[in-house]
Order: structure tokens, then sequence, then C-alpha cells
RNA sequence: GGGAGCAUAGCUCAGCUGGGAGAGCACAUGCCUUACAAGCAUGGGGUCACAGGUUCGAGCCCUGUUGUUCCCACCA
């Protein structure tokens, strides 16, 4: 037991708090024979080892729920890991060499890759490291991950097995290419761009004269035109379908097919198709047979173009216009916004172009991932992220999965040169299974990085191995992530773990919004707009900065970041602290306990308490953390310091030994409560203000939850409390209104129909209604002339501040009170006059009306009564 | 083209299964009341976007309209 400080200095508290849990051991999940375990899985940590505001929105939402359920008594386990890495990690690796002066190609891929290892195991411990410190209670250390032939053994063994049962295949298709990154991409990897562009129309000549015009808004790829498709309705050119151009520049002959392809409506209805560069001329190519001819290299290039062979893709395009315009081919230009696809990484405009990848196939597998969500075995909170989810999954196509970059899982599959045959297998062969050759070659490309990230939920836990984590641990229960890596991870997760163990990762997906800056846009680097979290841990702590992102937002809604908001949270926290200090500063017990008999006050603060704690506890299983800590922090500041604490004050210095002790022992009590309950959201404050209280217990995240019991509730001394509470509300508002100043004290009369309550409640009403004393009396003075009077629906209270009295003011007032009244009591009879209100509402609903409308008349006939007092002063 | 969200106090947002409109900040007034001025007390301020409907009862449910944001797909 120490004293705690002061003042609160949240530096200083995380710090030491930070060193306690790393020394204790505190942090680590482990197995248990007698509890249940409870899984996270957490999104890896992103390539420049620096914490930003989305880690701490997903921290703070794991790191809760983790000390929430370790408190309610689960092995809780929070599996980290930096399984992601790719294309970002190589580009970061390749600006570190060429401050060196190196390229990739000097060191080798084995040493290239042992440095993005080391690269990714760096920051990835370094990112840990600070989650930690924004309390975090992840476990590093199970951080595994070895590469055998470039791949790891969970990615091989699930490569061979989709292999073997087709779901992977490789082929020629239409992919998404980077000419920056020189790598295919997945569908998912490539942004839509809306840019103003240009519709050329292109005059091709008709063998046998005249001439097809069509549009097009990429000059460039006619080099590689193979056709022209018309649609087979199109009475235009019925005559032409069959017969051929002659493309210009390049003098190939090409035929002019029908297809129902083509749209009448759009452009001349005519289209040119270039089935090596674009996905749905493809496709038509394949049905009739047109010849593919590739024009770009892996650098957007110009390859087979005679003049302009090796010219950039758009200084092409321009020389190309030029040329057609010289031509006199070019029949016109339209302006035209449109779509363009765009590197989510690089920002490069994406070519789509032909190439032999592979492909996962997506249809059976999607099947059982649509399943496990329609069936509830795996549910988004909020709900309508599973339509976003099943959205994309019923139209999902097929899922590019080799990257041609050096970095990653390298695809374990070897090829014969001589025979072409093609072997997948978990280790090199040692000759061609067909022809008997020793050459075989491993393929060159690694694994998609959201492949291997796929399977984070299994293989950090030992799969394909039988492991002792995997058994206890799988599957997870919940993956907290922001709703825009829905379709990279969560939704590939899901189908991977179906796949591979049978069984859903988790059974929840929790989907929060994305942080954005004070005037709402997304933070990014080019914008300068992103607040480092570390910065405001520094500034205000990190409790605060965890209840600002819980508090004031609702799941799957995005949040402004304002840092306004950060102190208030800090004010929160100092109050928490405060608090705390008050009643260790008044402590001369030793141990938590209730006394034997409850004053009124004190049930009524404990009632208040366990209604909370009932709450909380079923927000926190509903996954409404927001809620949950706005209902703790509200009780807190409101109903145990603002009220409860005051009312305290005279018992503890009262002089009376039993009654102090008996304040004290309920203080502590709710204290110790208090910061069980708000111990998930601010971790450090609670756990340091806990090391100060006497309870000969460790440490608090280790405690259990507070848990709701009918014996500390007390609904109807509840009430009763609030008859006094209302009186002194009512005081305090009249004394604002007249400008009396606190110091200036006076006596206080009460008239009511609760004599003795009154009368319990007068040494605390004596304070916190700035009172001289209280006399509840019989009958109301003779003169109410003398007294500002105050009325509630229980009481009429006389203060002889005459002098500060207006009386025709005093009396416009309480005749303005009662016609209020009046029309409450008339709403509320009109509602239970009403029968089919009797009828149809809930018992509850009309009961609560009754109460109202007593309330309303109890009211009424006390204001008449002054009203009538005040009046017949008037008369006289 | 398909889908989703949002619209509530001056600002930022809560409002969980329908039952008397809330918080923080800002504003006004009065207080250094022996835990806290990073505080206490009191107060002003809202046609819950608009129009219909269901219901005894709608901020909440249904339909439509307007404005706004996002996601997906895509027309050469």
């Amino acid at each position: 037991m120490k004293e705690l400080s002061k003042t609160y200095e949240p530096k200083e508290v995380e710090g030491r708090i930070y060193e306690l849990w790393e020394s204790t051991g505190a942090f680590r999940g482990h197995r248990d024979p007698d509890k249940k375990p409870f899984t996270i899985v957490m999104p890896p940590p992103n390539v420049t080892g620096q914490l930003h505001m989305g880690h701490a929105m997903d921290e703070t939402w794991q790191d809760i729920l983790i000390r929430y359920k370790r408190m309610k008594g689960f092995a809780a386990l929070w599996v980290p890991g930096t399984d992601h890495a790719g294309i970002a990690t190589q580009i970061k690796v390749e600006e570190a060499l060429r401050s060196e002066g190196l390229t990739r190609y000097d060191l080798g891929r084995d040493a290239f890759v042992q440095r993005v290892w080391d690269w990714k195991r760096e920051f990835g411990g370094r990112i840990v490291n600070q989650l930690k410190k924004l309390g975090a209670s992840c476990d590093w250390e199970r951080e595994r991950f070895t590469l055998d032939e470039g791949c790891s053994k969970a990615v091989r063994e699930v490569f061979i097995s989709m292999y073997d049962k087709g779901l992977i295949y490789r082929g020629s298709r239409i992919v998404n290419w980077c000419p920056h990154c020189t790598t295919a991409l997945s569908d998912a990897e490539v942004e839509y761009k809306d840019r103003p562009g240009k519709l050329w129309y292109i005059r091709y000549p008709v063998k046998g004269g005249g001439h097809v015009v069509i549009a097009t808004t990429r000059p460039e790829t006619m080099l590689g035109d193979t056709g022209v498709a018309v649609h087979p309705d199109d009475e235009r050119y019925k005559d032409l379908v069959g017969r051929t151009c002659i493309l210009p520049l390049v003098g190939r002959e090409i035929p002019i097919v029908a297809d129902e392809y083509c749209e009448m409506g759009f452009g001349t209805g005519a289209v040119k198709m270039t089935p090596a560069h674009d996905p749905n001329d493809f496709e038509v190519g394949q049905r009739h047979h047109l010849e593919i001819v590739r024009i770009l290299d892996d650098n957007g290039n110009i390859i087979e173009g005679g003049k302009y062979t090796g010219m950039d893709r758009y200084e092409a395009r321009k020389l190309i216009v030029a040329d057609l315009e010289e031509l006199g081919l070019l029949e016109k230009i339209e302006e035209n916004r449109h779509n363009v696809g765009v590197c989510y990484r690089c920002g490069t405009d994406i070519e789509p172009l032909i190439s032999a990848q592979w492909f996962v196939k997506m249809q059976p597998l999607a099947e059982e991932a649509i399943r496990v969500v329609e069936d509830g075995e795996t549910k988004f909170v909020p709900k309508r992220f599973d339509k976003i989810y099943t959205n994309w999954m019923e139209n999902v196509h097929d899922w590019c999965i080799s990257r041609q970059l050096w970095w990653g899982h390298r695809i374990p599959a070897y090829y014969c040169d001589k025979c072409g045959e093609v072997i997948v297998a978990g280790e090199r062969p040692h000759e061609c299974p067909r022809c008997g050759c020793a050459t075989l070659r491993q393929d060159e490309d690694v694994l998609d990085t959201w492949f291997s990230s796929a399977l984070w939920p299994f293989s950090t836990l030992g799969w394909p191995d039988k492991t002792p984590d995997m058994d206890y641990f799988y599957p997870t229960d919940v993956l907290v992530t922001a709703y825009d890596i829905i379709f990279f991870w969560v939704a590939r997760m899901i189908f991977s773990g179906c796949e591979h163990t049978k069984r859903p990762p988790f059974h929840t997906v929790l989907i929060h919004g994305l942080i954005r800056d004070e005037k709402g846009r997304k933070m990014s680097k080019s914008l300068g707009n992103g607040i480092d979290p570390l910065d405001i841990i520094d500034r205000y702590g990190c409790d605060a900065l965890r209840f600002n992102l819980i508090t004031g937002n609702s799941p799957g809604n995005d949040m402004r970041f304002f840092s306004e908001r950060c102190e208030a949270m800090r004010n929160f926290a100092n109050k928490v602290w405060n608090a705390s200090r008050f009643v260790l500063m008044n402590l001369t017990i030793d141990k938590i306990e209730l006394p034997e008999t409850l004053a009124l006050e004190d049930r009524w603060l404990l009632s208040k308490l366990s209604g909370v704690i009932r709450e909380v506890n079923e927000n926190m299983d509903d996954y409404e953390l927001g809620i949950a800590a706005q209902k703790i922090s509200d009780f807190i500041w409101d109903s145990y310091c603002d009220w409860y604490i005051e009312l305290t004050k005279p018992r503890l210095t009262g002089g009376d030994e039993s009654e102090s002790l008996a304040a004290q022992k309920v203080l502590l009590f709710a204290l110790s409560e208090i910061l069980k309950l708000l111990h998930p959201f601010m971790p450090f404050i609670t756990e340091e203000i806990w090391h100060s209280l006497p309870h000969g217990e460790s440490l608090l995240m280790l405690q259990s939850f507070p848990e709701f019991s009918s014996a500390l509730s007390f609904p109807e001394e509840e009430q009763e409390f609030e008859i006094l509470t209302a009186a002194i509300k009512a005081v305090r508002s009249r004394r604002s209104e007249l400008n009396v100043p606190p110091s200036k004290r006076a006596r206080i009369l009460v008239v009511s129909d609760r004599p003795q309550l009154f009368e319990r409640g007068a040494t605390y009403m004596t304070k916190l209604a700035y009172a001289e004393s209280i006399e509840v009396i019989a009958e109301a003075p003779e003169n109410p002339a003398g007294f500002v009077s105050v009325v509630t629906d229980a009481a009429r209270l006389f203060i002889p501040l005459a002098e500060l009295l207006d009386m025709e003011k005093e009396l416009a007032r309480l005749q303005k009170e009662l016609e209020k009244a009046r029309a409450e009591k008339l709403g509320q009879e009109k509602k239970l006059a009403n029968e089919s209100f009797l009828a149809k509402a809930p018992e509850k609903v009309v009961t609560a009306e009754r109460e109202r409308l007593e309330k309303a008349i109890a009211l009424i006939a006390n204001l008449e009564e002054s009203v009538k007092q005040m009046g017949e002063i008037g008369d006289r």
C-alpha cells in the first residue's frame, strides 16, 4: 500500500505499471484446463514499424475485450504477427539498399530475402513493443515462422492440398499488372480513380473498300488489335461481318466478328478487340479464336510495334494519335471521364495484360464461406457488414495469387524445362517424374501476402502440426478490424479456415470505423494529417487515448479525432485519481468490506452501482464497448463523485466513529468495484490506484469482473433517496436564480408528508443545499411572505431570504410552474383514459405513467397551497 | 449500374429489442465549499433532413423524396 501523489501524472503512472506487467509476465496468455480459452488474432502491423491511429484503434478494442474476458475467468490469448509485408516491405528494403548504393541484384535473391526478413522481424517487434506501451496484453514470443525452400510449412501444406483438389491452378489470363512494381495484382489490390480522359474515334479501313469507325480510350493498344466486333443485330454493320479490316499503322489484316458483348448504343457500336490487354476482349477473342498479341512489356513499354518499340505506353499514345491524325484516320476526339485502375500501393496506372499466373478457384470456397455467415456460425458486428461480405463473396472472381517479387512465400512449384512437367511438392524433387531429367527449376514467383495472412488464425498456433495451442485456442473467438480490410483479410481467413480446418476461424467479426482527422479526411502520409498516437499518449496519457477511441462512436462508423476530446478524457482520469485520493486520505480501515448496517445513501449508491454492473456486463457481452464505457464513466463522475463523496463528508468528519467507519467501508468497496469495471478501458491508472488499496490481492488485471448481485440492489431506497436529491436540486436552482452565493447560508423549513425521510437526510442536505439548518415542520409558516419557497412533488421548502424576494415575481413563477404541472397532469390523464393504451401497452409502461400522474397531482397540490398562501398575502 | 452508411443542440457525436430528447466541447451566471479550477453549482439552446404510412404511442419500424459519404462493378 502506498500513497497516491497529489497530481496525476499519466506518464509516470503508465511507465511504472508497464514495468510491473512486464516483470510479472501478466501479458502472456496460457492454457489452463479449468478455463475456457478466448482468442483474438491481431491484424498484422504495417511496414513502417511505426504505430498509427488505426493500430491504436485495433489495439484498444482488442485489449479491452481481452482484459474483460480474462477478468471473467477465460484464458485469454492475443496473437500478434508480422506475416504481412509484400510489396511495401520490398520497396522499403530497396530504398534502404539504394542509400548504400546497392540494388537487390547485387545482393542476390537469398541475401535480399534474408534482409527483408530481418527488417520485418525488427519492425514487427518494434510495433508490438509500442502496442504494449498502449496497454496491449499481447504475446510477441509466439511469433514463429520458418521458411523451407522459401516457403513456410503451413503455406506449403495449403498450396499442395489445394492444388491436388484443383482449387489452385496455373493459367494464362488477363491480370492486373503494375508496371512500377512489375508484378501481377489481385482484383482487391486495384483501386479505381475517376479521371478526365478522351475518347478517340478512329477509322479502320475495310478490305475491299469503305471503313469502320471504332472508339477507344486507349489508342496505343491498337497495336495489339486482332479483330473488330459488332453486335449481331446491328443493322449498320450487318454486311461487314465476316470481312476484314486493315489495322492502320500496323497493316495487319484482322477479322470483323459479331458478338453480343458490343453495345449498339455506345460509341459507334463497333469495338476494337485487344485480347492481350483487356479482359472483355479476351473473352470475345476466345469465342472467335482471335489471335493474342501482347504489345507491352513488364515495365509498360511497347514491345511489338515497329517504330513505337521501346516507347513508354503514354509516349506511344501521343505519337500514335498524331500519326493517325496525319493519315486522316482520326475522325473525332471526345472528352470522356472514366475510371482508371491504379496500384493500391504505388498509385501507378494498372495495365491489364495477359500473363501466366497462379489462381485460386473461388467458387467452391465461396459457397462454404457464404454458408457459415448465413447460418450465423460467423457473425459480423454490426450486422450490416455480412451483406457487404456476402455480396462480395457471391461475385468474387478467381484470385490471382502469384506475385513477381522477391520477397514472400515462394511458390512450391517446380518446372521441368525439358518436358514441360509441373510438379507441386513440399520439397524439391530430385528428378522429373515424367522424363527423369534432373534439371528442375523452382517457380521464381512468390505468393500474395494475403494468401499466407489468410492462414493466420491457425498457422500462428502451429498448424499443420498438432500442437496443444491449436487444440486449445482454435477456433479463435473474435476478429477486430476496420471495414476497409474485410475483403483483403477477413473474407480470405474465413474461407481458408473453412477449407483447411473445416471450421470457421472465429465466431465474431467486430468491425470498427476508420479514424479521420478533425476535418473528416482520411489520415494519410501525403496529406501530412496523420496523428501519432505516441504523441497523444505523451500529452494526455494512454488511458485517455483509449477512452477517446472507445467512447462517442459506434461500431462500423468512422470517427473524427479531436485532441480536445482526449483532454476531456484525461480530465476524467484525473477525476478518478482525485476521488481515490479522497477515499485514501480518509481511510482508517485495512480491508474491503461492507458495514453491517447500510444508511439510505449507502443503499442508493450500492443499488445504482449494481444497476451499472448489470448493464455493463450485458453491453460487454454484446460488444457494445462504447456504451459500457460511457455508463461506467457517468456513474463514477455523477453518482460517486458529485453525489456520494459529497454526502460522506459530514459523516467522515462528524465525530461519530461508527458513522465514519461505515462511510469509509462503502466508499472503499464502491471504489474497488469501480476500478474493476474501469480496468479494461483504463488499465494503467486503475492498476496504479489498486495498489494503494488495502486488499492483499495481486494485480488488478487478474481480479474478477464485478457481477450483478440482487443482495446489493435496493430499488425502493433508491427512489426514496431521490426525493431528497430532487429537493436539493430544487433549492440550488432557486438560490442560483436569485444569485445567492453558497457562502450565504440560511435555514430551510421543510413541510412534507415524509418528515422522517427529511430528518434522516438533514445532515447532508444542510451541506448540499447550502443550508444553515434543516427544520422539518408540521405546517407551513403562517406568513410565507418572509420566505423563498421551493416546491417539489414531495415537499414544500421555505428559505427565509425575504429581502431578496419580489413577491409579484415569486407569485408569477409559482403560477407558471403550476400551469406546467397542470398540463402534465392533463396529458397523463388523457393517456391513461385511452382504453387501447391500457389494453395494449405493457404493464410496466402503464405503471410508470400512473406514477407520473401521481407525482404531477402531488406537485400541483403543493404548488396550489403555496399560491394560495401567496395570494392571501397579495389580497391583504 | 448494384449495394451500404449518414442527416439529432453552435461544433463533434451517442441514443442498445418503439414507451417522457442525451453527452463532451463551446456559451452564460455564481462559486478557490478542507479529492479535484484538469474542479463545483445553476442555466440557455433541438420541427431528431422532408413527405406519407404502420402503431395506443415513432428519433427508432415501412414507403418515397432531397442532400451527403463510402464500397463494388463497369461502357470500348
